[in-house]
DNA sequence: CAGAAACGGTTATGCGAC
DNA sequence: TGAAGTCGCATAACCGTT
């Protein structure tokens, strides 16, 4: 790159600090299913707004900034955020009007580029090396971004700039909220350095824990240690990978189209349930929302696993690989039956069970299709009708004769 | 031919992220 | 001190094959 490239993103054209050479933007919405229903109902704004799953077991999935203020936060027991914010208005989430809205997002962001990575329904990474010719500088397209996400959705996002994604997604809880902010690429270490181990990706409660026991809290106290050291507590691989991070040393680029690998649905039950047939219609359930996804998606199972987490929080999975792979619920259905009652419960108290599809190929490009047995074929034909009557007519107007009665 | 070692798939668990 | 729902990834044990 040539000196006069290398200057024009400079600092005094841009007061936020020298982006030059800082190709990947990390955007995420601030508070984003709050942010959303502030906008759908705007006798909210300014309130202390939590959206979760009302009920005595659920948490806080988003708080506005009035309610964080008092201390609630994401994942937080519902009924603990109530006791910090007893005035707080709890909304039930709308997952349907999320996605929608994200979906806008992402292609706000595809506009200006195709190098789009979405890491959740509210996030994602951009590598703009090439829409800056077109469009300025990092920041200023930032900036475009931020614009466009309030002009056109009504909902504000933050954006961190850097020269790779970890460095990115980092500099963003610097911007939130409603901000950017940068970290030029010679800053990094500067940066980095000081913040404590848990900001390191993959480190979280536990890892956290066993390395404050070495007496490691800080980013530059891992950068630090040999990683023989490191090696010890965690165990080679995450060594090796936490020391590179704490030199900001990220190879990954970003990576548009990332297929899923797995697809699965769970459920806790409002209070602990042990009667097994009660406990098979939730399989029942749980197995006809999973295929009922794989087909959307055009995914074909090869594994089945199921989970049964018990009144005292300890979980099981089991799962089975099955012969040829399969989308249809009666399979999928069968296979968790088979795999529940394998486990031999003794009317033990259940509150959660689970059921997810993994070893996931693509239903077209697949020669596995022509192995379907002519059984099959009649049963995909079945779930497929279900499929378009559940389309016109909405999903509570199909389910099997199982569900009917003991639905809630 | 017996047996070790490598290997790849399966199964189960746990952690972490949003 | 009560803990959702969805996902990816790492690890380890086990197992049958080669």
């Amino acid at each position: 790159m040539s000196r006069s490239q290398l200057n024009r993103g400079s600092a005094e054209r841009n007061p936020k600090g020298d982006d030059a050479n800082c190709n990947i933007l990390h955007i995420d919405m601030d508070a984003f299913f709050a942010s959303v229903e502030v906008r759908e109902n705007p006798k909210l704004a300014g309130k202390q707004v939590i959206v979760g799953y009302d009920g005595n077991r659920g948490v806080v999935l988003s708080a506005t900034y009035e309610a964080r203020k008092l201390g609630v936060h994401s994942a937080m027991p519902m009924s603990r955020a109530l006791r910090l914010a007893p005035h707080a208005i709890v909304v039930e989430p709308d997952h349907g009007k999320y996605s929608e809205i994200s979906e806008n997002v992402m292609a706000i962001f595809e506009s200006i580029t195709p190098l789009v990575q979405p890491l959740s329904v509210d996030e994602a990474f951009l590598d703009i090396s090439g829409a800056q010719k077109l469009m300025g500088s990092p920041t200023q397209i930032g900036e475009i971004i931020r614009a466009r996400v309030s002009d056109e959705q009504g909902i504000t996002c933050s954006v961190g700039v850097a020269s790779t994604m970890f460095i990115a997604k980092l500099a963003t809880n610097f911007a939130k909220p409603d901000g950017l902010h940068v970290v030029p690429a010679d800053k990094v270490i500067e940066f980095l350095h000081p913040l404590p181990i848990g900001a390191l990706w993959g480190v979280g409660e536990k890892t956290a824990e066993q390395l404050s026991r070495l007496g490691l809290v800080t980013v530059a106290d891992i950068a630090n240690t040999p990683v023989k050291t490191l090696t010890r507590v965690i165990g080679q691989a995450a060594a090796e990978h936490l020391y590179e991070l704490a030199w900001a040393r990220d190879p990954r680029k970003v990576t548009p189209n990332q297929a899923e690998k797995s697809i699965g649905a769970e459920r806790t039950f409002d209070s602990d349930i042990d009667d097994p047939e009660l406990l098979l219609a939730q399989f029942l359930d749980l197995s006809n929302k999973v295929a009922k996804r794989l087909r959307n998606a055009h995914f074909l199972a090869r594994t089945i696993t199921i989970k049964v987490r018990f009144s005292n929080f300890t979980s099981v999975t089991r799962s089975k690989s099955l012969i040829s792979s399969t989308d249809l619920a009666t399979e999928i259905y069968t296979t968790s039956k088979n795999l529940f009652e394998a486990m031999n419960l003794q009317r033990a108290r259940v509150r959660l069970v689970g059921v997810r599809a993994t070893g996931l190929i693509p239903t077209n490009e697949s020669a596995i299709q022509l192995e379907l047995s002519d059984r099959d074929a009649s049963w995909r034909e079945a779930e497929a009708a279900m499929d378009q009557v559940a389309q016109k007519f909405g999903s509570a107007a199909v389910k099997p004769a199982r569900l009917i009665e003991t639905d809630n």
